[in-house]
DNA sequence: GCTTGATTGGACATTTTTCGTCCCAGTGCT
DNA sequence: AGCACTGGGACGAAAAATGTCCAATCAAGC
C-alpha cells in the first residue's frame, strides 16, 4: 500500500507532461523504458559484456550495441576493453529517473498484472482517479479512444453502450482510415437515461467523429414478454437488432448494480431480488455478482450475452475507486479482452484478488 | 519584461523532467518543436494544403507528409481531399502544450538572439539563476562539458581556466572516443586562488573524466617583469607554455572584474586603476571594460590576446543574473565562439544591449 | 607463462525505413 | 469550363537499422 501511495503521490505535473509528450511522440515512453533498463542493468552488474548484457535485457547483440553505443556517446557509461560501467553522469541520471520510471513502471506492471491475472489481451491504465479528478475521466476517455481506433478494421460493426465514460470516449474519438466505413450502434436500446448518456447518442457521436456510419435502435430497454415478442415482430426492428447482433467489437463500460438498478428505474422487486443476491457489477444490460456470475436475465433488446462471447474484441472502460469491485467481478466472468481503466481503479481490482 | 516573469515562473519540476528526458533521448525536443510547428501551423491556417504548408514551415514536402501521416494516425488532425485542419483533440493539445513550447522555444529565441547579435556560432542557455540555484550550477557544468564534448577532436589540446563553473565542467565531463589522446591544459597559472579552483586542478580532473592526458604549470599568474623574464628563462616552463599556446580550443569562465581582482589578491594601485578605467569583466586573466576594451596588460604566463584570438574554439561558460553584464562585455570583445550560460544571465545580457 | 573465456570494435551483406520526385484523380472557387 | 489547389499512390535512390562474423585485446585461473 505504501507504493500505492508513493505513486499516487507523484507530481501531477508530471503525469500532465508525460501525456502531452505521449501524444507528440508515442514510442517517447518506450525508448525511455528501453534506455533506462539497459542503463540500470548496467548499473546493478558493475562491469558487464554486451553479449551477456544483451541476454538480460532481452534484446539481439546488435541493437544493444547501438543502445550502447548512445549511452557512451550521452556519457552515460563508460566502456573499456574489459567490459562497461556506469559512469558518475550515469549514475546520477538513474536517482534523478527514478520518480519518472516508478511511475512509468508502476502502471506498466499495475497493467500486466492484471492483464495476466484475468488472461486479459490488453490492459490500459491512466493516472489519477476517475471518481475525484474529471481530468482523469477524460484521459480514460482519450485511451479508450485510442484502443477502439486501433483495433477497429474496415466495415467493421461496433457496438457500444451508454454512460458518461462512453460519453468520453466518444468525445475524444477520432478519424482514421479504417474507419470510414465502419457503422456504430448502440448495444441496446436502453431509454431510461439521459439523452446524453444513451448508447443511441453515443454510438451516433462515434460514427460523427470518427467519419463512419450509424444505426439507432429506439426502443425501451426493460420490457414486459409480450411486449418484446411484438416488437420483435417489427421487421424494421428485427433487422437493426440482427445487425447488432452482427457486430464484431463491442465497447462498453462498466457500473455499479445498485447505481445502474435505480438510475435504469428497475422495479423495486427486481432491484431488491438483485441485492439479494449479491450483485455487484453491470455491463452491457446484465448484471453479476462477485465471482462474475450472470443474475439477472431479462428479456433483453439487443447483445445477448452469448453475442459478447462470440465477439472479437469486448472492450471495457471504466475508472474510480468506487468502480474497482464492479470491474473485478466482470472481469472474472471471463469474456473481456480488453480493459481501460484508471489507477485508482486498478489499485482496488488487485486489492481485490488478492484478498 | 513579463515575459521573461513568465517564462521563469515556469514549473520547476517541469524543467527537470525535460531535462531528464533529454539526456535519454536528445532530440526529444527538436521532434516535439517541429511537430508542434507543424499543428500550430494547420491551426492558424485552418484548411490548409500539404504543399503550401510544407513551404511555410521550411520542410521538404515528403517528410512533412511523413509528419502529416503521423498527426492523422493521433487524431490530431483531420485530413479531407479538400486540405487539413486541426481537429479537436489537436486544439486541445496545443494548448496543454502552451507552457512547455513557451519554456522551450523561450530558450530557443534567447539563444538565437544573443548568437545573432554578437555573431557567436553557438549560445546554449540552460534554465534558471545560478546564483540563486545550486542546480542550475550543475546544470550549466553539465552543458558546458557537453558542448565541449561535441568540439573536441582527436588528439587536440584543450586550454582551461579556473573557477567554481569551470569545475563544476570538469566534474560533468564524460569519456569520449576522440577524447581519448587529448591533453588539457591550464590555460594560465593562476595559483593565487584556492586549489579546488585552480586552473592546474581543472586541467587534471578533466583529463580524468575524459580519458585524456594532461601537463601543468605551477607558476603564480601576476609576476614582476624581472621574475616574468626568468621564469621564461626555464626550458620546462618555457616548452609547456609553448605547448599551452598550441591549444586550438579554449574552454574558460568569466567573471565580475572587481570580485575576481579581489579574490587574485591583486595589488592596491592596479585595482584602483581597474576600478578608473571601468572595469568589469575578467576572463582568462584579462580585464573588460563596458565596450569589451581590454583594460589591463601585464606580463603574463600562458596564453596571451592574440593566441585567444586564433583560436578554433573560444568556449566561454558562465551564468547567474549578477554576471550578466560581465558577460555582455567579453562577449563584446568579439572573440567568442560559444557561450554557455543560464536563463537569469541570458535576460541581463539581452537587457544589457537594448539600453 | 600459457590457456581459456570473456570483452570491444570493425566489417559487411541484408533488410527496413526514409526521402525525393512524379503523377493522377478529385475539390472548390472563379 | 478552367484553374489552382488538394491528398494519396507509386517507385527508385539513399540512408539507417540490423544480423552475423571475425580479429585484436584483456583478465583471470591454473
Amino acid at each position: 500500500m505504501s507504493n500505492q501511495a508513493a505513486i499516487l503521490s507523484g507530481c501531477e505535473s508530471m503525469r500532465e507532461i508525460l501525456d502531452i509528450q505521449k501524444q507528440l511522440l508515442p514510442d517517447l515512453v518506450d525508448t525511455m523504458k528501453k534506455r533506462y533498463t539497459i542503463l540500470h542493468h548496467i548499473m546493478i552488474s558493475g562491469l558487464v559484456g554486451r553479449r551477456t548484457l544483451a541476454l538480460s535485457v532481452g534484446a539481439t547483440e546488435r541493437v544493444l550495441r547501438a543502445e550502447v553505443d548512445f549511452l557512451k556517446e550521452q556519457g552515460l557509461i563508460e566502456v573499456e576493453a574489459s567490459g562497461m560501467r556506469i559512469s558518475g553522469a550515469g549514475k546520477e541520471l538513474l536517482e534523478r529517473l527514478e520518480p519518472l520510471v516508478k511511475d512509468l513502471f508502476g502502471l506498466a506492471e499495475l497493467e500486466e498484472r492484471i492483464r495476466s491475472h484475468f488472461g486479459l489481451k490488453q490492459v490500459i491504465i491512466v493516472p489519477g482517479d476517475s471518481d475525484v479528478s474529471p481530468h482523469t475521466k477524460k484521459e480514460l476517455g482519450r485511451a479508450g479512444a485510442s484502443v477502439l481506433r486501433k483495433l477497429v478494421g474496415e466495415n467493421e460493426t461496433v457496438a457500444v453502450t451508454g454512460g458518461s465514460t462512453m460519453a468520453e470516449v466518444a468525445y475524444h474519438l477520432a478519424p482514421a482510415t479504417p474507419m470510414k466505413g465502419c457503422w456504430f450502434v448502440p448495444a441496446r436500446g436502453g431509454l431510461g437515461e439521459s439523452v446524453e448518456l444513451q448508447a443511441n447518442t453515443i454510438a451516433s457521436t462515434m460514427a460523427k467523429k470518427a467519419g463512419g456510419r450509424y444505426r439507432l435502435l429506439h426502443v425501451p430497454d426493460h420490457l414486459g414478454e409480450e411486449a418484446y415478442q411484438s416488437l420483435m415482430q417489427d421487421s424494421h426492428i428485427a433487422e437493426i437488432i440482427a445487425f447488432i447482433r452482427g457486430a464484431r467489437i463491442v465497447v462498453h463500460g462498466i457500473g455499479e448494480a445498485m447505481v445502474m438498478a435505480r438510475r435504469r428505474k428497475v422495479d423495486p422487486e427486481t432491484t431488491e431480488s438483485l441485492r439479494r443476491d449479491g450483485a455487484l457489477a453491470e455491463a452491457f444490460g446484465y448484471y453479476f455478482d462477485r465471482d462474475g456470475n450472470i443474475l439477472h436475465k431479462m428479456p433483453t433488446i439487443g447483445l445477448r450475452i452469448e453475442d459478447i462471447h462470440g465477439m472479437d474484441h469486448v472492450i471495457g472502460i471504466a475508472g474510480g475507486k468506487s468502480k474497482g469491485e464492479s470491474i473485478a467481478s466482470v472481469l472474472k466472468h471471463g469474456h473481456e479482452d480488453v480493459l481501460v481503466t484508471d489507477e485508482a481503479a486498478a489499485w482496488e481490482i488487485v486489492n481485490h484478488l488478492l484478498s
